[in-house]
DNA sequence: ATAGATGCAAAGGGTTTGCACTTGA
DNA sequence: TCAAGTGCAAACCCTTTGCATCTAT
């Protein structure tokens, strides 16, 4: 299947531009309500689209949560890891890692990546 | 809704029968299979139902792995993580758990539970 | 002009639910 | 007996895909 040029569109420019901004890994519902007022009309369809093309390019990055639909967030920010908020449903970035985290794998067992989340709740709704 | 009275019965008990004696957790996929060989004829929507049944119980638990589907196991082996092989996908019990996890967490967040999954190939895939 | 992109709606995959039939107590 | 439980199929939710239309180039 021949990857033909990629075009340039106010839909692709509209999740582009929102993830870009984002300061939080965003879900496709909450991509497709911020672009959308960028982008009138914009569908679902459209999102994943979008979003599945910057993930080839490697410009995002999807963020997977145990129990939660895709998050997804800039490739840009070095290893770090997630908070996910159960009163408002929001993922949060946290920084840094415990990297002995692979040495509590059993002795033959291969460790190639972790992923590690906290949940509880985020500063906002433990006020 | 009134919960009447719960019944012992063929399908109920070989859902129970492959948790009681799995060594690390299993998917609904997994758990038809096995149980069906106790209980012929066994239908998804039943272990759906049975597995619904044990988690209200308490006797298992979910094992929500991110990007996969959630695997079950019992509940009675203590705080402990998991690992996914990326070859034969099966998820596997990992002992032991860095607790300072939770000093990760931006400062007003309250941390309730966390997750840690590490990925890569099991011992006998490894090999 | 024309291949690529969009939006809609239909199709998929996993999970849940409604319902007539079966079965445990 | 008879409500609880089961299997099947339809319903759901999220994601993907087909297709006619629209649009960047």
């Amino acid at each position: 299947m021949p990857t033909g040029p990629t075009r340039k569109t106010k839909q692709r420019d509209a999740v582009r531009a929102v993830l870009g901004a984002a300061e939080r890994p965003l879900s496709i519902d909450e991509l497709l309500k911020a672009a959308s007022r960028r982008a009138d009309g914009l569908g679902v369809a459209t999102v994943y689209r979008a979003v599945a093309l910057l993930l080839d390019e490697g410009w995002i990055e999807a963020v997977e949560i145990p129990g939660e639909p895709a998050r997804y967030e800039r490739s840009d920010k070095g290893h770090h890891h997630h908070f996910q908020c159960e009163k408002c449903d929001r993922a949060f970035d946290i920084a840094g890692c415990l990297d002995n985290l692979r040495k509590l794998a059993p002795p033959k067992f291969r460790v190639k990546e972790h992923s590690v989340t906290l949940y509880g709740l985020c500063a906002a709704c433990a006020a």
